[in-house]
DNA sequence: GTGGTCTAGACCACC
DNA sequence: GTGGTCTAGACCACG
């Protein structure tokens, strides 16, 4: 069992956040379907090449969101998403999201115009890199 | 000498965070023009409720920045911003903090049309808060 | 892990900066290698004598200057620093120096020719007083 | 009475220290001759555009080291400077500083050569701004 | 264990 | 009055 999981040492964002976003990605969008069995905890940390407790906070968090289900002895598995409450989990975070860059842009005494301007250069930008990607 | 600058105790961002882009908004959205003289980090760590040492903080980070400049005995003052510099330091942060929100949603699974519909509802309604804020 | 830092009370220099000015040397210097772990915090505080905050202090300008890297609940690494990079630096820096100390001779109306002795002078002492160093 | 002493803003240097090596500059340099009245302190810190409580230091300061003496009622005045004394203080004052500054290059790993080096060229150039000096 | 934030309060240097 | 440094100690987040 292999999950495309990358980590980036550079940013300063926690590890286990960026291991979070990744995997609640790739079982939000689908890719991971219901019933699927993830790697062990320590499995996943040796390919990972971090600490077993930063893995094991991942899990549990997700487990707590209702993403992931663990059973005793047996590892650790891809609990059932609604297709509704995922379209609905992952437009509120995205709005969430823009919603704070946007009151950034509002702060540096940007208009709506200019901060449509910058969303588009950004937009395109993160499409051609992701095109880019090695999936 | 006062600054409409507001503390949210409830977010999990450091305080001194929330001051520094606070300040750093009035100072390149050019409310506080050069050569004003802020607040004494004693009387503003007053108003905002927070230590000394918290304001001196935010106060150095923006002297790095070259945003402000302080002198020992005489206060803070604001430096000069060049126009241009700040045109260009606004669009470059804001399609950053942008980029930063779309990643998000690609790492949803969310299509670009899908973003490009949040973006505008956030937007919306942003602009309609803003509306009513006091100014 | 042990760095040859040394703190001289009786200077009027603030603490802080001592260190940094040591700790500064020993990297572009090359003594301490890319990747090197350095001590964490507390434990160069107690070995310094001084208090953890003021270590933290020489580490976070450190950062901000690009020469060390720290990640939260990991440690502080001693960040790439590129060898020409290195030695523009070098030079750079003691130009600067030693440009101060010209200045100051001129303001007391030394010639270039007694300057240029002076400079003899002390380069002769400061170079036996190194040799003499436990290295 | 005025004397040409000029203080730069930007330097993060305080206002007095400024204004102490240029005042001790003209007096060692023998610009100020033995006797000669300087201006009041409140004439002086009009002039220098400053606090007068600052000039009152820099008087106190260099009355302390004996070069002005104050006389009630009267004024100030330049006091007697050895011309042995003058050379020793200065030399000795240079040959610190200088030190200082190779102590610098010795922690960033130059060799005396490159100390050497970079001692001409910062004298060249300091010799050619001064140059174009209005005196 | 690590670093990151924050506090309260001290003492100093400067104007 | 101002900013600048330093301490001792608390609590949190991360691995």
């Amino acid at each position: 069992m292999w999950l495309p999981i990358r980590i980036d040492e550079q940013r300063p964002e926690p590890l286990y956040h960026q291991i979070e976003v990744q995997l609640r990605g790739l079982i939000l969008g689908g890719q991971l379907k219901e019933g699927t069995l993830l790697p062990s905890i320590r499995e996943l940390a040796v390919s990972l090449k971090c600490s077993a407790i930063t893995v094991r906070r991942v899990y549990q968090d997700l487990e707590n969101e209702g993403l992931i289900r663990t059973r005793q002895g047996t590892g650790t598995f891809v609990a059932g998403v609604e297709p509704v409450a995922r379209d609905e989990h992952r437009l509120e975070r995205l709005t969430e999201e823009l919603g704070k860059a946007i009151e950034i842009g509002f702060q540096l005494q940007c208009s709506p115009e200019e901060i449509e301007t910058a969303f588009r250069q950004a937009l395109d930008r993160k499409s051609t890199e992701r095109g880019g990607d090695a999936l």
